[in-house]
DNA sequence: CGGGTTTGACCAGCGC
DNA sequence: GCGCTGGTCAAACCCG
């Protein structure tokens, strides 16, 4: 564990309490003169506590105390001018009222970041207990489901797919859990399947044979286009990749079009069939910005540290996905409103993309994060573009409308603007998955995942002091309108 | 020696 | 049909 250092001044050494996410927070959020750095490494599992030693001291006051022992110490060597500085009456008196003042100054800032310590605390257990009922109730889905499967014929649910709320097509899409059980849920098996058994929707309507042809059209067709729909993540790293918790093999290189920088091919070693893919590439005009690209969903257990990344992706492919829902009202602002009431847009749904993408970017603009509070900054906000950016990309609409086929052809915009927006209604409509959410980006941006090392560490650092240029499409790959 | 990386080749999709 | 580009493959290479 590394010691922060307060640089206000002020002496002595403190211990804080402190839970790592809340840590994570102070590591990212405290303005300066406050910086307190930490190692993720040795950090337990979240919910438990941790002292932290923080050396507040500045450098001009140790150097003045440094002098002021050499003096006490009777076998230094000490010259003779040193001795006239230092037994001056005045500078030890200054130095001692000095001294007075920082510690005064020092127990109010301890106040205060003990404050804030027990607010990040509160949150933190917010945060943890949402996700724990989220996961109960997903592992409890899974084990209704399971009593259940034998009683109903598999092929018939896939009809239903359509008619299945966003947000319980989330909770398909899932990152399966450490549960090894599970891994074998991710197709068949899914909380949705046993959602829709228990609605009981009418769905006999079509042959046995010919409902089992086009349910499993419609899974491949599903499976096909969660592929596509990738989730890109924006993060100001200086390392090569950014440590996500998976593990991953390079399996190809490009130089792509308009970027100097060569573009990385990844797949997820944890599964011998894991379909998620990922692009690694740096930002042509800003090459300190990392851009990482994910696609598809794992079909594997994942460890803690990989499940606040994968539960991200996972669900804003979801996101995008989720277009079949029939509302149209929901505004683009609607999801700014409802997941994130916060200014600074730090997430984009970019259709300017080949496939559908959802930018999550974590280079905020260093400002706006000094001007608003320090929780707020850590979290993600979403930016819709501007409709017509969104219905002018035809594959966009093709990948929510198959029968859209006329990729040249400006479409109207109305359906489009449908479904992005339904789309964020569909998440933002369920508080657990503005909790997961939150959680998932707390986690990658605090590094409170024990996997999440001193890359995303590094990533931590330069997060929220980093300048924003947050366009409305930031994809590499967006084509200009 | 096994696993990961590098890198040129290959293929598919798309625009002209 | 041709060329361009993105994505993937696979042999060679590297490394612990």
């Amino acid at each position: 564990m590394d010691k922060g250092h307060l640089g206000s001044g002020g002496g002595g050494l403190l211990a804080l309490d402190a839970s790592p996410r809340a840590l994570g927070f102070l590591n990212l959020l405290s303005p300066p003169p406050f910086r307190a750095t930490m190692d993720a490494d040795d950090l337990p599992q979240h919910g438990r506590r941790r002292s932290v030693e923080v050396d507040f001291f500045s450098d001009e006051k140790k150097k003045k105390m440094s002098r002021v022992s050499a003096a006490e110490e009777p076998d230094h060597d000490i010259k003779k001018e040193d001795l006239t500085i230092n037994l001056l009456p005045a500078e030890n008196k200054n130095i001692k009222k000095n001294t007075e003042e920082d510690l005064a100054s020092m127990q109010v800032e301890l106040g205060r970041m003990n404050e804030e310590n027990q607010r990040l605390r509160g949150m933190l257990t917010q945060v943890t207990s949402s996700y724990q009922a989220l996961q109960m109730h997903l592992f409890a889905l899974m084990q209704q489901q399971q009593q259940h499967k034998a009683a109903v014929p598999p092929a018939s649910h896939q009809l239903q797919q359509e008619a299945v709320p966003p947000a319980r097509q989330f909770l398909d899409q899932l990152p399966v859990a450490s549960e090894p059980s599970n891994s074998s849920t991710e197709v068949g098996g899914s909380p949705r399947r046993q959602l829709q058994e228990e609605d009981q929707s009418p769905e006999e309507t079509l042959p046995p044979q010919a409902a089992g042809k086009a349910g499993l059209e419609q899974q491949q067709q599903q499976e096909a286009t969660m592929r596509k729909a990738r989730v890109s993540v924006r993060a100001r790293s200086e390392a090569p990749i950014i440590a996500d918790g998976c593990q991953w093999r390079k399996y190809g290189q490009k130089m792509a079009k308009g970027n100097p920088c060569p573009r990385a091919y990844y797949r997820c070693t944890m599964a011998n069939a894991c379909p998620v893919r990922k692009q690694v590439q740096r930002c042509a005009e800003d090459r300190s910005i990392l851009i990482t690209t994910y696609e598809g969903t794992h079909n594997h257990p994942l460890p803690p540290a990989a499940m606040a990344m994968a539960s991200t992706t996972s669900a804003a492919a979801s996101m995008l996905l989720s277009g079949s829902m029939p509302s149209a009202d929901a505004s683009s602002n609607f999801l700014a409103r409802t997941v994130l009431p916060c200014s600074s847009s730090m997430a984009t749904i970019s259709a300017s993309a080949p496939f559908p993408t959802v930018t999550l970017d974590l280079t905020t603009n260093g400002a706006a994060a000094a001007a608003v509070p320090p929780i707020s900054a850590a979290r993600p906000h979403f930016h819709v573009p501007p409709p017509q950016v969104l219905y002018n990309q035809s594959r966009f609409s093709g990948l929510q409308m198959s029968s859209s086929s006329s990729d040249h052809v400006r479409p109207p915009p109305p359906p489009h603007m449908d479904t992005v927006s339904a789309a964020a209604a569909a998440i933002t409509a369920d508080p657990n998955f503005t909790m997961a959410l939150a959680a998932a980006i707390t986690s990658i941006i605090g590094g409170g995942a024990s996997g999440q090392q001193h890359a995303a560490a590094g990533n931590n650092n330069t997060t929220v002091t980093s300048s924003s240029n947050n366009t409305t499409s930031n994809n590499t790959n967006s084509e200009t309108q």
